[in-house]
DNA sequence: CGAGTGTTCTACGCTTTGTAGAAGTTGATT
DNA sequence: AATCAACTTCTACAAAGCGTAGAACACTCG
């Protein structure tokens, strides 16, 4: 559903509509419509009212959001540090390697 | 719902019911079971069919579910590293400590 | 002003989740 | 063995979330 966002501007519902045609089987423009009402309550979406076609966009990007959701679910632990380090214990070497990096900006 | 893994050995549904009153409100035995056997097939809990009345437990901690949830999210992903760097970017400083102490064990 | 495009309202079906009554099962006690 | 009380399973319903979209209303350009 969310994955509307591969595009990265603004769109019009009509415009979202074409690119999201799988296989012939595109769904009706009140559907996408719809569906971006909904989001735009839940905040992941803004659309701008201004132009007539409504345009809307994404509040963050796809990345941004998924480490919002992250935090969300890191957020609900009580024992946040015990769950930081079941995560990070579960964690590839390489993402381990850019965990570190990330964390060590300096050198 | 899963807040009932505070306690930490296995449970018999009544016992479990008993230990969900909220301020004189408890719920009736058979939600109990009827939560248990859901999250059994999703494979949250396991129960010993052994003994009589049957016991509970989580498959997993808290806080390992947790973190497999994270990790979850973090899959769902195309670009994990740029999700990650935004999830480190967010974190306190006392987390960023503890994140580097986990991933640095050697000194 | 009218036609066409775009938006909102309303709605339906499916799934999940919280809730629990009714009915079936079983171990224990007499 | 018969019975009973405890326990489990079956069935069910309402509320909410989500995908889907028709019908009706609104705006804008010619």
């Amino acid at each position: 559903m969310e994955l509307l966002w591969s595009a990265p501007d603004p769109l019009t519902a009509t415009a979202l509509r074409d690119r999201l045609q799988t296989d012939d089987r595109s769904p009706a423009v009140t559907t996408v419509l719809t569906v971006l009402t909904r989001l735009e309550a839940k905040g992941f979406v803004s659309r701008d009212r201004g132009s007539r076609p409504h345009s809307y966009s994404p509040v963050m990007s796809r990345e941004a959001h998924t480490a919002a959701l992250m935090h969300e679910v890191l957020g609900s632990a009580s024992d946040r540090d015990a769950v930081l380090a079941r995560f990070v214990g579960q964690v590839s070497v390489d993402e381990a390697h850019t965990l570190r990096a990330l964390l060590d900006p300096g050198r």
